[in-house]
DNA sequence: TGGGCTGAGGGTATTCAGTACCCTCAGCCC
DNA sequence: GGGCTGAGGGTACTGAATACCCTCAGCCCA
């Protein structure tokens, strides 16, 4: 269920992948999964892998980034996404596109995401870390919108407020799966929090409180029935008013 | 314009005030100031202010949290602000509010205040630091909300998506305030997107989309929806409709 | 073929934040 | 007096992060 033009291309972007950095990763989360991550030095990491500790830092800023090998990359990915976008492109489809990247990225590895997640909630600078992370992805969608709703009243605050939407609804699904043990596909539970925020921040509602609908549109239906109708009779009534959907 | 009861009580909450701690804090902000952040060792923090290394730990856990003396406190008085709230409050109206006690801190030494933001502008640890403060606010407004919200579908996404929101208007307008240098009077700019987000989401239009369901007369209902609304969504609505009326 | 360039990796020393442990001393209650 | 507590001070240690320099393989090119 994507929902814009050009949507969730292939952004492997295939790098050579060094293998020195997936035997860092590797080594490190073995360790922090087995005594910690406070517990475990930068030596510790680097003797598992067999390289020099000035490798690590090579390959690695900080010792937190062990833990989020994949996000700089992830960032980028979005950054480019939203940079290809078109101006015809629904800008809210956009970034709930984008925030999708996201999200596959964890899914792409349920049993890291999921052991990643059990770390962060332990170690509170690992917390500390993964906020600001999410914090970057929020300012790169508020840009995006920042600039798409450059000629409305008000542009400004609302991409803030829509990018703090689009990312909270998206973690809110992303963390329930998480919490699950990322089984099955989160897919659609994050559709549904995005469609969410969609629906209260659609373009066309354009001022708040203005969501009611204007009757004269062909994309609204109109259903009257009497209230001691069944329920069964009413929800028949929608579906069949609603057609395709 | 405070919006609930019990609007923003005084909770200077008079503590002892150690000048130690002030003494710290001024020594350390003009070392910052005149050197730059990272350029300041708490040695000589310590120095300037003419005691021992060991008591600048004893008040601030670490070198970050001398630059927000007071961040703690006012979580705390949020909280308690939230924890004394009355069920028949609103709760949008009382998580502006609890909004507001941030916006009264800052409020409360602009000067400070225009100085920390250079210094977070500047130095990328202050700002992951500042967004995991931001992000202790978020999560005290959520949990509030999500209790509050307890009874409804979806109450949970509700709650984040709408703690995120407030979050995200307060610190739109905070942010231009402290752009501009601190002057004059920040509230107005504030309330301004409170309200924006207020009217979004306000707890009569119980869902999003705007689809609004409502009695013409006692014995019909008029049901109007996009028809991009989902069923279950359609479903939800009308359902509640024809239960509490 | 030798020379020089580059870039990945290694090693060591240093800085500095943060912690642990112990000391002093003032006030204060028995 | 003696003992207790709590604020403040000092010292040593750990460990992350940085700076500087070394090795070595590959490679271009004169």
């Amino acid at each position: 269920m994507s929902e814009a033009r050009d949507p969730l291309p292939d952004m492997t972007s295939a790098q050579p992948k060094p293998p020195m950095r997936e035997a860092l990763v590797d080594a490190a989360f073995e360790l922090f999964l087995a005594r910690g991550y406070e517990q475990t030095t930068i030596d510790d990491i680097v003797t598992l892998a067999g390289v020099g500790r000035r490798s690590f830092f090579r390959y690695f800023p900080s010792k937190e980034d062990v833990v989020f090998p994949d996000h700089e990359r992830c960032l980028a990915d979005m950054t480019e996404f939203l940079a290809a976008s078109a101006d015809t492109d629904d800008p809210v489809a956009r970034v709930c596109d984008a925030a999708r990247l996201v999200l596959r990225m964890y899914a792409e590895k349920p049993a890291f995401s999921v052991q990643r997640y059990g770390l962060t909630r332990q170690v509170p600078g690992l917390r500390t870390y993964e906020v600001s992370v999410v914090w970057k992805y929020e300012r790169t969608l508020a840009e995006y919108l920042r600039v798409r709703f450059a000629d409305r009243p008000d542009g400004k605050l609302r991409a803030n407020v829509l990018a703090a939407s689009v990312v909270a609804a998206h973690n809110h699904a992303l963390r329930d799966w998480l919490r699950a043990g990322g089984e099955g596909d989160p897919t659609e539970a994050v559709d549904q929090a995005l469609s969410f925020v969609r629906q209260t921040w659609s373009p066309d509602s354009d001022g708040p409180g203005g969501g009611h609908a204007g009757a004269e549109s062909e994309d609204v239906v109109v259903v009257i029935t009497k209230r001691s109708t069944p329920m069964w009779r009413v929800v028949r009534e929608v579906e069949s008013s609603l057609g395709e959907n």
